[in-house]
Order: structure tokens, then C-alpha cells, then sequence
DNA sequence: GCCGGAATTGAAAGCGCTTTGGGCCGGAAA
DNA sequence: TTTCCGGCCCAAAGCGCTTTCAATTCCGGC
């Protein structure tokens, strides 16, 4: 049924019922009762490609996930947040469309999508410092959101993130109070924004006690468990061990406790973890008491976050860049505790 | 720029640039060549509203993921199997649309994308014995392809699926093999199909060797992290606890073994596990020596095969319903060993 | 030198919707 | 009574493509 066939039906004008069903003022109530009335009972729909073509909007966002051809890793974190702007997506009436290609298709897929008219923005997602994305999709006018920032671009863009550099900074400083010294890091890929922010805030809080950065103490690669497992199992072996760790993520971390355990230590006891949790909803980090410290942000509400601030700019196209920065909260957990090692300050 | 701006620039009319364009014969060769040549570097791409329109296809497909409003748990497994969807459709040009709804909502979701002409096809997730969706979707006439199967529907559909009861059949056999005799199921919910068949593969393996199914050796809920934990530490206070223990997802997996080795009983020695694997790309099963063993099917291939099933049930709609079911390797890793509580069977 | 047919191109009619630019009617204002 | 103005509705023109049908040109064959 379309909407020929539904007006015939009713003895109306395609004009009259269309403008009945899209609320515009100048048809009359009863009218508007009896064509709505109709459309729900005939399940009429208007097509998509159709009010698409007409109204020159596709209300349709688009994700675009790339990966490498070597790595082939699908991000954890992306069904989560893909869940939270989903939601605010069928609140709104917009589809998302999604996109998995290889990297150097990237910005081809960005050009087609602008060039058809497929979406009517897009999300940028795990930008990298001096992420030329950025300038590609001004260049083309495609509205669109980063999630996360990028290092080392000048011109100003929309983006919703997480502070991570402060949160590593106090993860850190949680760390260095509860008196470990020797304090492993456990990155993720640090071509990618948040894994410098991170690394940042870890040394700023290093330097900002006085101790010297130890390059054997930082291993960054794509968040496995197994990458948490052997960086693990490395800086353990190392002739100075750190006697606590500091992880990008609960997947990561669980490898990190695996190596633990494997060596016969406890975490909380024999070595501490501080672990960034994204509230994943499949890995929830315990119920009362957290299983691991962590600094914790929910990805999912970033998701919703994120596509807010997208169709927002959409609906005004004329508005300036927003941005909006969330801080994530330091949960302290059954996986850190004291440096055992720490030679008594006032002995006796 | 469009077509018909296209056309004037070459000095053509949009049926020739179109016919050169889409690849049909009765144009000159060299007015293809230089159509296509100015379509490059003009950036020109046909608009996916007005193609669609025109076509009546609108070369896209599908995903609808529906929330529970109690759990609102993300299937970890979703992002693979969309992973490898994608693949297969960016290859073929399609899209992929995703819809996150709550789950009353997801039924008039397929009506909307069918009345509305949204999608070509879709692929339904996650099914339950008895499925209503799957009657629906054939009702409405929108071509689909179930990854999964699901138990109690009697009317012919297309389906991927794993052998899922041949697996754990031969999980436990495996286990049984070790002497191990109370073995632990923490199963998936019972009402998904998957879990329904895993459990009968379970139980039809203790009956097969005359061993009665204790059903106090049986959890079934949403397949988390704290899920495994928890339910194994009830099974463990049993006052005769299992040995053994199938798990259905290698995150429950990880919570047996955060409960196991809290209680000191390592995985391999004190106490075995099997678990499925689903090779998610971020949480692989060891490198050469798995750390569980498990029951293996990639769930990224199973996306791959299964858009690819919708898209040849797209390009011919006269064909029956296709089907295809995976085995499930089953690889020996060093979460099993010998039930260490058996008493001998040749002392000495 | 004429004809039928292949090769090549175009005009125009949709696809199903929105939206502009009237048209008609009844009642208030003149 | 005439004029004007809302209120309500419709015809028709697009949106940017595809595709049918027709037109034109250029051949070789007779």
C-alpha cells in the first residue's frame, strides 16, 4: 500500500494525506483522525526511498569500522556503544548504517557516502593523533561526530571522550599512594588518541612524584587478553618487576590476572591492577565490591552521547563544533592494595 | 553533481550515461570509456534514495537487535558476526542497517522495515524454540536468514547454524573420557535455542554412558562474565561438587575460572573445563596450546556464510530455503585433565 | 540505389513521496 | 451585495535515477 493507493481509498489527494500524516497544519482534524485512522488499519508506511528523495534527507547516520588487514580485530567496545547510539537513533527515527572495510578504503567509503547521499552524517570512531579523517570530512561537508579526539589537529571539530588522561592520572596517583613505585603499563595501540592521553596521564603522575619513567614498564598493543597475558608475564620477568599494573581494559586485565595466577600471585595482595572499564554489559566489573580497580566510564552512554550530539548538529547545521569531555569515576576494587615490597617508612 | 549534470558536461543524455555507467551493451565502447572517465573525476555517484527508488531494491539488509528491557545485555558475539556480514556485503554492494529496539518493539520493526522498503532482506538473531519471528518474517514476505535454528518451527526457513548439540555431545564424552562423572553445564538461557541444544547434546552424552543428569549440575542464565563466576561457586559448595564443568561461552568461561582459582583449584589439575569458543577476534583461545579447551566455531565465518545466504536468496527468490550446518572443532587445551578424585580402576 | 537490420543514442514515463502554487467555499468586513 | 480572507483541499512539478520505446545512422546485401 502506498500512498496513491491509501488516498484513492480514502477519496483524498496523495497532498491532503501526506500532509495529514506529517502534521502540517492546514488539514482538518477530522480529517486527520480519519487518514491516520486508515494509515494504521491499511499498515501503511511511507517508503523510505521515496520521502528520502523527496525531502533530500536520509536519516540515516552512518559507522564506519576499518580494519587492518593484519590485525583484523573487532573492538570489544563497539557493541556497546553501537547499542547506546542505536537507542538514541530509533528515538529520533534515524537508521544507522554500517560500514566494515578495510583502512585504505576508509576514506573512499566517507567520499561515497557524502557522494550518494546515503547518510546524513557519520561517526568517526577510534581516531588516532593527526587523524586526517578529520579534515577529510570537513573538506566534504559530511556532518559528523568523533568519538575521541585526535591529537594534533588544529581545526575544530565536534567529538565526545572521556578525559583519559585524567583518569590515568589518578589511577596512577591511587597507585603511588597506596606505595607502589615500580608500576607497569599495559597500553593500548599508541597510535590511537586515547592510548597517548593515557600514557600521558601515567607519566605526568610518574614525573609528578619524582620518579623517573621506566621504559621497560610500558608494553602498548591491541587490547587481547593475550596481549595482557604476555606483557603480563614480561615485565615480570624483568630484574626489577613492577608490584602493580596499570591496564587499558577489562579484557586486557583479565589476561593480566591470568599471568598472575599463573606465577602463583594474588591480585590485591601479592600485585596490584588498575584496569580502565568500559561498563562493558557482558563484563560487568562485579556487583558490590569491583573485582578489579578501575577507572570507569560507560561506553554505551558515550555511544548515546555521541549520536545526540550528531543529530543535534544535523537539525543545525549552522551551530559551532560541540564538544563534551566526561570524567571517569576511580572505582577501587579487590585488585589493588599496599606494595607489600615496600620497606616500612617509620620501621617499628 | 548528478546524473543529468553529468550528461549535459558530456554532451550526453542520462539514459546513455546511465546504460554506460550500469554496464550494458548497446553503448559504444568508447562513449563508455569516456563516461566512466568523467564520472571519475568528476566524483560522481549515482544517489542511493533515486537508485533504489528507481530499481525498487534498496540494496540493503537487515540486523535487528533487539534489548530485553530487564538485561540489556550486548552479545558479545555480535560484533563478529557483523564483522564478517560486512565483509560479504560491502563486497556485493550492499549496506547493513542496524536497528537496536527493545524487544516488544521487534516485531513491528520487521513490519517497518518491509512496509517502509528499508532493507531487502534481513537476518534474524538470537532465536528461541518456537520462534514467532520467523513466522512473521515469512508472512510478510521479507526474504531472511535465521543464524541459528530454531526448535518447534515446523514451516521450512534458511538457516546457519552450528552443531551445537554434536559439540557439547562430544564436549562431554571428552570430559567422561577423563573420568570425570558430575560434570557442571553452565548453559546459555534455556530459551534460546542454541543453549536448549547444547544442553540435550549434555545430557544425551551422561544417558549415553547410564549416568544419571544431576540437575543441581545445571545453571542457565545470560552468558556473563559474572554468570560463570557465580554459578560456579554454587556448584563447587555442592556437597558433591562437580569436577568438570561445560561452559557455553568463553567469557562464562572466565568467571569459572576467577571462582575456581579463588578456592585455589587450578584449571588442567584440580578441576577441568571445557568451554565454547566462539574465536572472537579479541579473545583468542591461547596461541599454540589453547588455554580452554573447547568447542570452536568462528562466529565471524558464520556471519560471512550467512549473509551470503540471504544475498543469494535476494538474487533468487524462486529458490527454497537453503541450510547449512557447522561443526564445531573440538580442541584439547590445558583447562582439562584427569578427574584427579578417581579412585583407580586397576589399583596398582 | 534501396532495404532490413544492427549499432547507438534519446525522449519520456515512471518509482513514491513532498511541496509549491493555486482553487473553492463560507463567513466576516465593508 | 461585494470583497476579502481563512480554512481546507488538490493538481502538478519535482527529487535523481532506470527503463521502455522510438529515432537515427550506418552498413552490407540485393
Amino acid at each position: 500500500m502506498n500512498l496513491k493507493e491509501l488516498a484513492t481509498a480514502l477519496g483524498l489527494s496523495p497532498t491532503t494525506v501526506s500532509r495529514a500524516l506529517n502534521g502540517y497544519p492546514e488539514v482538518n482534524e477530522t480529517t486527520r483522525l480519519r487518514v491516520s485512522e486508515a494509515a494504521l488499519r491499511h499498515n501503511y508506511r511511507p517508503n523510505t526511498r521515496a520521502k528520502g528523495l523527496a525531502t533530500g534527507r536520509a536519516m540515516a547516520i552512518g559507522h564506519v569500522m576499518s580494519m587492518t588487514s593484519q590485525h583484523e580485530i573487532m573492538n570489544p567496545v563497539f557493541a556497546d556503544f553501537i547499542a547506546g547510539a542505536g537507542e538514541c537513533y530509533s528515538r529520533s527515527g534515524y537508521e544507522m548504517m554500517l560500514s566494515v572495510v578495510r583502512d585504505d578504503d576508509e576514506a573512499q567509503t566517507y567520499r561515497d557516502l557524502k557522494a550518494r547521499g546515503t547518510v546524513d552524517g557519520v561517526i568517526l570512531h577510534a581516531p588516532r593523533a593527526n587523524d586526517p579523517r578529520i579534515d577529510l570530512l570537513t573538506r566534504i561537508g559530511l556532518p559528523f561526530v568523533v568519538h575521541g579526539r585526535a591529537t594534533g589537529v588544529r581545526s575544530p571539530y565536534s567529538w565526545v571522550d572521556v578525559n583519559n588522561r585524567r583518569a590515568f592520572l589518578r589511577a596512577t596517583n591511587l597507585l603511588l599512594d597506596l606505595g607502589h613505585r615500580r608500576i607497569g603499563l599495559v597500553n593500548g595501540l599508541e597510535y590511537m588518541d586515547f592510548a597517548i592521553r593515557r600514557r600521558n596521564g601515567y607519566l605526568e603522575a610518574l614525573t609528578g612524584r619524582g620518579i623517573a619513567p621506566d621504559p621497560q614498564l610500558r608494553q602498548s598493543e591491541e587490547m587481547t587478553e593475550g596481549f595482557g597475558y604476555r606483557a603480563t608475564r614480561t615485565m615480570l620477568d624483568l630484574a626489577a618487576p613492577p608490584t602493580a599494573f596499570l591496564v587499558a581494559s577489562m579484557i586486557s586485565a583479565i589476561g593480566v590476572r591470568r599471568a598472575a595466577e599463573e606465577r602463583g600471585l594474588k591480585l590485591g595482595r601479592d600485585l596490584s591492577v588498575v584496569t580502565h572499564d568500559d561498563a562493558l554489559s557482558y563484563l560487568r566489573n562485579g556487583d558490590e565490591v569491583p573485582i578489579f580497580s578501575a577507572t570507569r566510564s560507560s561506553v554505551r552512554d558515550a555511544g548515546r552521547l555521541t549520536a545526540e550530539m550528531l543529530l543535534s548538529l544535523i537539525a543545525d547545521p549552522a551551530s559551532a563544533p560541540k564538544t563534551q569531555l566526561l570524567e571517569a569515576e576511580l572505582m577501587v576494587g579487590q585488585s589493588t592494595g599496599a606494595n607489600p615490597h615496600l620497606p616500612k617508612l617509620r620501621p617499628q
